[in-house]
DNA sequence: CACGTTCATATTGTGTGCAATAGAATTGCG
DNA sequence: CGCAATTCTATTGCACACAATATGAACGTG
């Protein structure tokens, strides 16, 4: 009997991804646990460190991070609450929250200025093959969500 | 001001990889609805159609799947209530729980034949390079936890 | 300018993930 | 044999993820 073998679980691409991903999140927890922040919370502040002054929509945030205002919602108001941003309705549209770095939130940016190395350390491949597989993430990203 | 150019999301293979691998996990959501199964669960049944006969204790399953306790008991126990497995002490070191497969739980390995192929067809890549992408995801993994 | 539709965020409910701890069984060492 | 250390699973607590729903604001059409 040759048995599934489609089902073999070393041959699943879908469980490589799964497994990497969670190893790449636990790999962070060390390198941030002194700001008391999560990977998913850092991933956020990267999005708003990228132009600090400029204040962002829940949804414009949810859209750049693939994540909706369930996720977003409660883990912003544990960045707001840690002090790091603050919230507050849009005076011109007052369906909108917008989000923006606090000056403790922007220092972090150099609290934390050596983790993207330290993770870069971890990972057994030069930085040309890092950037290979990224974009070899990002466009399977795209294909299936284009397949939703 | 050049500014922290280490912090751009998109140069992120950290984010890239988190991204994927939520989209994965939400192109597996329609294929399984019929069962009832989410993707942790069925990648845990996975594990189990290796070999039908076969129980397997918990930390087996968590070794295979790097997860621990924490997330497979109450996952297994949904797989039980489910009818696809049942959970019994082992009665040759009582510290132990073994896992089996149930006849529905088998029967789902029919029912599901098609899922790989389904995801295949929407991965946009090659076989050859889904199996590349993966090698290369599975040495990630273990060069993170190495380091750990 | 009313009012139904659409938009943006929040809430609820379920199911992971994982660190930390607990608790029971087994093992190993003297 | 006795008991401390170890092993294995379960529990607890917290923080995601996401589907489904609710709520309130803004918009468009007549």
């Amino acid at each position: 009997m040759a048995g599934y073998p489609q089902f073999e679980l070393d041959h699943q691409l879908c469980f490589a991804l799964y497994t990497a991903s969670r190893a790449m999140t636990r790999a962070y927890g060390p390198l941030l646990a002194d700001t008391g922040l999560t990977y998913p919370q850092y991933v956020t502040l990267l999005a708003l460190w990228r132009d600090p002054g400029q204040a962002r929509s829940v949804g414009e945030l949810g859209e750049r991070l693939h994540l909706d205002s369930g996720t977003l919602t409660p883990l912003l108001k544990r960045l707001a609450s840690m002090g790091y941003v603050t919230r507050s309705r849009d005076a011109a549209d007052e369906r909108r929250v917008l989000v923006t770095l606090t000056a403790d939130g922007l220092a972090l940016r150099d609290r934390l200025a050596a983790v993207p190395m330290s993770i870069a350390s971890c990972l057994g491949m030069a930085p040309s093959e890092g950037m290979t597989l990224r974009e070899q993430l990002t466009a399977l990203t795209e294909s299936l969500e284009a397949s939703a």
